[in-house]
DNA sequence: AAATCATGTTAACGACCTGTTAAATATGAA
DNA sequence: TTCATATTTAACAGGTCGTTAACATGATTT
């Protein structure tokens, strides 16, 4: 397996010894100096893994970690931080399995972390398939809706369409996002069908009042959880 | 064999989940929620292998490591620690053979741990072969599903269908890595065959209603107990 | 306000998936 | 070879789920 890692570092040395030093270990790096274009170069590709430096002239890395989060609630993003920051502000952000490590590191040190995610990812765990909705528990591989005592079983396009919901709650999803993700096309038909199964899932989450299928005329929907 | 393992633990809820998930998986395991009760414990049997959380309220993993070590110097131990924890601490402690797990682990990844010391020491993969179901106990190395007096030899296949359901309890099963896994392909016919082996695997089961094997439609099977 | 378009909801149809039994075929031992 | 057993294929009966249609409601534009 090729592991792609991007790297977002300012420090344009310091970024140069740690991409080469990566690759001399079999990883393929891309390495951005700033944040904006960190930002642009995820937008672009696809990365197993991202390294962030907090510290950050014009974009600090926790800004571009929340700009990651919208697109992608998934990849682990590991922060570089210098000494002297305050622990609590970093664990804040990278609670939720995100890790940070704190200048000066060996290569080693970094390695290791790496590894510590990519086996999470690897091995073929639930943690990042479950989401915590309301009084709900939507476990996406299992296809199981969990509240206080009842479980429900999904259908596999249920489940389809809800984990795409969890995963981008940031946001508005467009109804052809939708439909391209979930069945691979867009048509009118296609599209009365996803709104059967927007009903159908609204149904299933009437339970909690606070977590509701949104709405939005002419874009699309978007789950929030009040 | 049936490996012994010795897990201490203070958080209740988290220790039952860890036990409960190896026990599945054909471990049998020894909870302790204190490091006292668990040196007590320790000395009164024998362990193949000891998991100890370092963070405990009165007496922590590593003075019971030492312990361990006063009366054995050969059994593994593996330790739990949170993320935030110095990795130098634990390096220095799990130095010599031994091995330490960061919080949060998918028990995939404990499980690798544990079997990665046992071979070491054994040589040979340990993993339970008998499995309790209800009123059943099927042993999938010797094809015998016993109940209450009774016992009734399984064929090769039927046990390999049986086996794989009870070493994936906790998920569902698609389809085709059922087919994968016993009949090495997958098409139509070997579909149908498969639903002709569930059927008979029903059969035998049917003594114990607590014991089902339940359809998830589009997807797979899963073993349930109730 | 009327017209138009987007969405909410329910019900029914049909395609496909599964459960089960029995017959056909393969496998292996005597 | 024959016989016994294991597995696959066939056939049929239900069952489930996604789509479609139909109608209701809501939003936006004219």
């Amino acid at each position: 397996m090729n592991t792609k890692i991007l790297l977002v570092e300012d420090d344009a040395s310091l970024g140069f010894v740690i991409k080469d030093n990566l690759e001399m270990r079999g990883y393929h790096v891309t390495l951005c100096n700033d944040g904006e274009s960190g930002e642009t170069t995820f937008h672009q590709n696809t990365f197993d893994i991202c390294i962030l430096d907090v510290m950050m002239p014009r974009k600090d890395g926790f800004t571009v970690a929340r700009n990651i989060r919208k697109k992608d609630q998934q990849v682990p993003i590991l922060f570089v931080t210098a000494k002297s920051m305050l622990e609590d502000k970093v664990e804040g952000f990278s609670a939720g399995g995100d890790d940070y490590i704190t200048k000066p590191f060996s290569v080693e040190e970094l390695q290791m972390r790496i590894e510590v995610f990519l086996r999470r990812s690897t091995g073929k765990d639930s943690v990042d398939t479950v989401f915590k909705l309301g009084k709900f528990e939507f476990d996406s591989s299992n296809l199981t809706l969990r509240t206080e005592g009842q479980v429900r079983t999904l259908t596999q396009k249920e489940s389809d369409v809800l984990g795409l919901l969890c995963k981008n709650r940031e946001r508005v999803l467009k109804r052809e996002e939708i439909l391209k993700a979930v069945w691979g096309d867009d048509d009118y038909f296609l599209g009365r069908s996803m709104d059967v199964f927007i009903s159908k899932l609204r149904k299933y989450l009437r339970y909690d009042p606070a977590v509701q299928i949104v709405n939005y005329h002419g874009i699309g929907f978007r789950l929030e959880i009040k």
